[in-house]
DNA sequence: ATAAATTCGATTATCAACAATATAGCTTTT
DNA sequence: AAAAGCTATATTGTTGATAATCGAATTTAT
């Protein structure tokens, strides 16, 4: 049993899972919407067996819910779910801060710059769902350095639902508003010197994440 | 799609998934041992699909391994890992705490004592795995009480990893060693007022859980 | 008219056979 | 003798067909 993973061979159901992935986040598979094994296997060109793994994948990264005997869904959005998510990541990336703190270094600097400018990017050309995409990739930067492969597990598992929320978000309400603001101060603390400081900053970013996702969802269950 | 989930027949792969993980937690299979689908199938007297499935569930609790066209294993305990596990869990068990901490009622002291009986009762009858599933089922009134879904489902994902880590501890090492004297302060400070100093016990009982598991595991490398 | 029982269609769960792949052991070559 | 290539075999990945289950429309009884 290496524990160096081999370059090997993707199995169906691992593609199939990723095509389904990007469909969920790109809208086109909306929440709450039923799956068909059967349609979906034709149209992957595939079995229903591999198919069946892809969805199992899915429920267990949280983006499908599924009932014996009865069918599969896409997960649906309650603004509990959204509060936990916020608080929870709070914690998490406030927790990986620490860890990733004194590993910075020059590359890693490099690397959040050249994130940010990528985020930035996509938010002037007006691609939203590139924007999710990049937030979270920048993001992720301080999960990977700080050299912890179960707490990488755990936020990998949590950004599959806020990539959900914010593209079912999207969907419904468009552009999100001004966020570079934001993510410039959020930078600056990054590369700076102060931790404390770097925790505040993640509790005000995530509070208004979760405010803005929050009052989308009250929108829209009235008019629902 | 109903927001409660019914009573419904269970599926064989949950079924499966269940007895599988209890032989792992037994240590009936050991960490680094192979699982073959068709063996596995013949013996639980069901098709390698329902198998599949129950393998696919326990690969994503973190307690099986894969790789592509070659293999299933249980997976094998590294140092990292541990203490990857036991920091993680002292950040969330702290959220935990301060999530529950204005939810506690009598309703909550008394299972906490009630848990902590348990507990008791195993260690004093020398049941090593089971004071393993007790001990941990007294940590997870916290998490329950801090009415967060999804803190309670990574903290799931935490638990069964550490139950694989202890039990093949104790397939190895027989009894922890006193544990009552640990447990009762912990007891103590979760029906106090101080969260300041249940955060401190947290982190005490995590480093003491550590580095035993992490002693074990360095015995272990050298002799083998 | 309403509520219980029933049938029917759609969908999922399971199975057994088949194809693809990797590993170990042997043969050949240098 | 060591390394590269080949072959056999065990094991996983995939498929198409069959059985079991659920939900809703329909019928029936009160």
């Amino acid at each position: 049993m290496p524990t160096v993973p081999k370059l090997q061979k993707q199995t169906f159901g691992a593609r199939i899972a990723d095509e389904l992935r990007r469909s969920i986040f790109a809208g086109e598979i909306a929440p709450g919407s039923a799956l068909i094994e059967t349609a979906l296997a034709s149209q992957f060109g595939v079995s229903r067996g591999p198919l069946r793994e892809a969805i199992r994948q899915l429920i267990d990264e949280g983006l499908l819910v599924q009932i014996p005997f009865t069918g599969t869904h896409v997960v649906e959005l309650s603004e509990q779910a959204v509060r936990e998510i916020y608080s929870l990541r709070t914690t998490l990336e406030t927790f990986a801060f620490r860890l990733a703190w004194d590993r910075r270094d020059a590359e890693f600097a490099n690397e959040l710059k050249a994130r940010q400018a990528a985020l930035v990017e996509a938010i002037d050309l007006g691609d939203e769902l590139e924007c999710i995409r990049r937030e979270l990739h920048l993001h992720s930067l301080v999960y990977e350095t700080a050299n912890h492969q179960i707490l990488l597990e755990v936020w990998n598992g949590l950004k599959g639902k806020l990539q959900l929320y914010w593209a079912s978000h999207h969907m419904a309400h468009g552009r999100h508003g001004p966020r570079r603001d934001s993510h410039d101060s959020f930078l600056d603390a990054a590369l700076g010197d102060d931790l404390p400081a770097m925790e505040i900053e993640i509790e005000t970013h995530m509070r208004l994440g979760s405010e803005t996702t929050e009052r989308f969802l009250k929108d829209r269950n009235q008019t629902a």
